[in-house]
RNA sequence: GCCGGGAUGGUGGAAUUGGUAGACGCAGCGGACUCAAAAUCCGCCGGGUUCACGCCCUUGCGAGUUCAAGUCUCGCUCCCGGUACCA
């Protein structure tokens, strides 16, 4: 057995080498064992490992190596994200080629992963730029379109100059870049959507069937992305037609507010602006406010101090109830492209109405009211918009304002004037990007056929790789003949190939399930295997990805289950989310510029793999965001030479393998009783800890609690064999209990104990209640809720015998004094609580 | 505004079902070992008060429920995240 000081850096590299030959983490879907797939959100192959990366994939390593000596059957893929813009600003920068640039940091990186001991199942790598992984997302096209899901729309798109390519509605942060921060701008383009808002139902209800699974707060931000609104539709007629055009439909989510209609807004944009105002003597003064507002920036236009302003059009519309002339204005608050674009004008019952009816002169009616108060339009200083009872609502007067949406409703529609409605926030996803290092999109354009959808059997459509990247940034496809030009897969004629390529988080959306069969060159996915392994059981990543990449991952599950490839009783991709916190460096987001980054390669080669793995988790539960702390890390690394040293000096102490099972027997002195005692009880702790809260921060704590006893006992204990053996015992129990978190050290300590079979192929222990039994336990003593002792009593005494201790003792008799004791409550096993007044 | 989360020593954080607040670590202080230092080992470590035993206070603030509240209820303050003229 080994004396020397503990040295991470050869104990690592030969249980890597190890790893790396022999596979022990690959696994197949042909398994009795019940299945876990435990998965983190995989990489974006930038060049270099960081912080956040360790802090991920180590929590994600602890559970995929507890569940597997849990008896699991356990998948645990690793891949890469490697489509991307980096890559071309990379090319740009260094004249390297987007593919070699990519290929050279996902070798990097692969090698910093297998550095940091983490238990991949290597063979099933995927890296989403290869024709083989994004083959199958064009064939995911091509049904998408077959299915009207997928289609070309011209219209307005968030366009970032400096990227030159738009943007998904997700992908605007605030107005700006989500990658670059740029001020976004609209730019009118055809692109191609995905009708994700097809789906805007099921993927709002079933968020209830992650409700205890996911964090209640990105459930939250999904619902609030999503955005359904309950409310009608209603038709406004027109006084006068233009064009055939004799109705104006609004949604509201207050039908029962209808009759207090005095006006109605219009978005500038509105469609029927230029008819509205023909004839009218101060259309140009329209005409003027129109382009004014359009020419707004829109992140002014959205921001809240922006003070509403409207115009009057001229135009009158007709209540489709009442039959009274209401006024039509434009308003700069009215979003076109929520909704209809125009909205009913209630100023009595809407802060915003109100606002715009109080500045423009515009009659209030009040139309609900709180029970038996009257309100006066002429006094009101606000809108009144809690629930309330109807009034000047004609036959729905004295109605409660709720039961009046559902009427007025019912009205509306048995005249054909209206109909329940509802209306989400959330958008179709475009996924153009006029990019180059992306997935082609398969569809070509042909002057006699139109758009046509690549055949199936010509997939995939290659990004072809013999480009010269542009000094501008703009995708060089549209001149590269080679690519360009093809012939019509329907006409046979010439015809030009689409140079837009699919925005990356498309290839992010359906990656989990490629794992399942990875190397699959003849389908996306083997359904035997998929029916295994879906869903995914646990899923870690960074929060930053709540709308984006989950919603999208979630659309993409319900679709591909429709079309028959996913099995039919998946509905969701993740059932558990562990959003983990981001690893700051003094306060702050580490980031170059600050030039407080941390480098995990550097900590690595200070300190080794295991100390940065312990360090990672135990500085914080894994969903809070945690600090950076160079004496911290010293403190973890100080500890696994404190477990080497107390297993190196022990070695008098280590009984045989054979020898080594501790048994009640054993515990013939004080300290063996605690020690086992206490064995058992970390076994315990850090098994609920590990696999049952992921509060890997305690079920470290609880293990250095078992070591600290392992060093004050172990002179005493070590004197008899029995001692011995309770010790060995204790040994084996720490280097197991760590070995998911530190699993070189554990696994090297263990074969230096004489075992032949590797430890992560050992079960997780289990541990006997009995050990855990004391005979005299301590427990607490208080006079009216406060403590004023304790007391040392048999562990199984009864209520009688408890109360009857508390009360002979000294200081509870002080502090009774001359009071009398009215109630005594008696916890067995934790405390006894004197009432005397 | 609305939705979600949070606030505990010098510090990161424990306290799982309401039952001895501050586990474990970091920093600090004291001691042992050493020519010395590092490393290591042992001890102390919320505040006030006391020679001491103790006593009082203490989980953002204020009420309440309870024999008992960091934990439950109500009302606030502040911080973080999401979302928003969404009709």
């Amino acid at each position: 057995m080994s004396q020397e000081r503990y040295n991470p850096q050869a104990i690592e590299e030969k249980w890597q080498a190890r790893w790396q030959k022999e596979k022990p983490f690959a696994c197949t879907h042909q398994s009795n064992k019940p299945k876990y797939y435990v998965l983190e959100m995989f990489p974006y192959p930038s060049g270099n490992i960081h912080m956040g990366h360790v802090r991920n994939y180590s929590i994600g390593d602890v559970v995929a190596r507890f569940k597997r000596m849990q008896g699991f059957n356990v998948l645990h893929p690793m891949g890469w994200d490697a489509f991307g813009l980096p890559a071309e600003n990379a090319a740009i920068k260094h004249g390297v080629h987007p593919a070699q640039w990519t290929y050279a940091n996902i070798d990097n990186m692969r090698a910093q992963l297998q550095r940091l001991g983490y238990s991949y199942d290597w063979p099933r790598e995927v890296a989403t730029c290869r024709p083989e992984y994004y083959r199958w997302e064009q064939l995911f096209f091509l049904r998408l379109l077959e299915k009207g899901l997928v289609y070309r729309r011209k219209a307005p798109q968030n366009w970032c100059p400096s990227c030159h390519t738009v943007l998904a509605n997700e992908q605007v942060i605030d107005g700006l870049c989500w990658r670059c921060d740029s001020r976004v701008e609209q730019k009118d383009l055809t692109q191609w959507f995905l009708k994700i808002t097809a789906y805007g139902d099921e993927l709002l209800d079933d968020l209830a069937r992650l409700e205890g699974g996911w964090p209640e707060r990105v459930i939250a931000m999904q619902r609030n992305w999503i955005g359904k609104s309950l409310g009608a539709e209603v038709v406004f007629g027109l006084e006068k037609s233009f064009d055939g055009v004799d109705s104006l439909s609004v949604f509201t989510t207050r039908p029962d507010t209808l009759f207090g209609v005095t006006f109605m807004t219009l978005a500038p944009e509105h469609p029927l602006v230029e008819h509205l105002v023909q004839g009218y003597e101060k259309a140009d003064e329209v005409r003027a406010f129109v382009e004014r507002i359009r020419h707004m920036d829109r992140l002014d236009r959205q921001s809240d101090t922006l003070e509403k302003e409207g115009i009057f059009t001229g135009a009158y519309a007709v209540h489709p109830l009442t039959g009274e002339r209401i006024p039509l204005w434009l308003g700069n608050f009215v979003l076109a492209d929520y909704g209809t674009g125009a909205v009913m004008g209630v100023p009595s019952g809407d802060q915003r109405d109100f606002e715009f009816a109080r500045k423009y002169g515009l009659p209030i009616r009040v139309v609900v009211q709180p029970q038996a108060v009257s309100l006066d339009p002429d006094s009101m200083t606000e809108a009144y918009t809690a629930p309330g009872i109807m009034v000047n609502s004609g036959q729905f007067d004295g109605m409660d304002n709720e039961e009046g949406k559902k009427a007025v409703t019912a009205l509306l529609q048995s005249q054909g004037k209206g109909k329940a409605t509802t209306q989400f926030r959330l958008r179709d996803w475009n996924i153009s990007r006029q990019r180059y290092w992306g997935a082609p999109i398969p569809v070509v354009y042909c002057e006699s056929c139109g758009v046509v959808p690549e055949k199936e059997e010509n997939l995939p459509v290659t990004l072809p790789l013999d480009i010269k990247v542009r000094d501008d940034g703009r995708s060089p496809l549209p001149e590269t003949p080679s690519f360009v030009q093809c012939t019509c897969p329907r006409c046979g004629k010439p015809a030009r190939r689409e140079t837009d390529t699919m925005d990356t988080f498309v290839e992010s959306s359906w990656y989990f399930a490629r794992y399942t069969d990875a190397r699959n060159a003849s389908a996306p996915f083997d359904p035997a295997a998929l029916a295994y392994w879906l869903p995914v059981d646990q899923y870690i990543g960074g929060v930053e990805h709540a709308i984006l990449h989950l919603l999208y991952s979630r659309f993409f599950t319900k679709v591909l289950r429709d079309f028959g490839y996913f099995p039919a009783n998946v509905a969701e991709p993740f059932t558990n989310l562990l959003t983990q916190g981001m690893v700051l460096k003094d306060g702050g987001k580490m980031s170059k510029s600050k030039g407080n980054v941390v480098d995990p390669t550097e900590m690595i080669q200070k300190y080794g793999a295991d100390t940065v793995r312990l360090f990672c988790l135990f500085a914080a539960p894994p969903e809070r965001d945690f600090d950076w702390s160079d004496s911290g890390i010293e403190g973890a690394s100080r500890f696994l030479a404190r477990v080497w040293r107390l297993f190196t000096e022990s070695q008098g102490y280590l009984l045989p393998l054979a020898a080594c099972a501790a048994t009640a027997d054993d515990t013939d002195s004080p300290e063996a009783r605690e020690l086992r005692r206490k064995e058992h009880l970390t076994v315990k702790k850090a098994g609920e800890d590990m696999g049952d809260r992921f509060q890997f921060n305690t079920a470290i704590a609880a293990v250095m609690e078992l070591v600290n006893t392992m060093y004050l006992t172990r002179e005493r204990l070590c004197q008899s064999e029995r001692g011995k053996r309770v010790f060995s015992s204790a040994m084996a129990t720490v280097l197991t209990l760590l070995s998911p978190i530190t699993p070189h050290l554990s696994e090297e300590l263990w074969t230096q104990l004489g075992h032949e079979a590797p430890l992560s192929d050992q079960p997780w222990p289990q541990w006997d209640a009995a050990a855990t039994i004391q005979d005299s336990i301590t427990v607490a003593l208080q006079v009216n809720g406060k403590l004023r002792g304790t007391l040392s009593i048999a562990a199984n005494a009864d209520k009688a015998t408890m109360e009857a201790a508390a009360l002979a003792d000294a200081s509870v008799q002080r502090h009774i004094g001359q009071l009398t004791v009215r109630k005594v409550v008696v916890v067995p096993g934790k405390l006894v609580n004197i009432v005397a007044n």
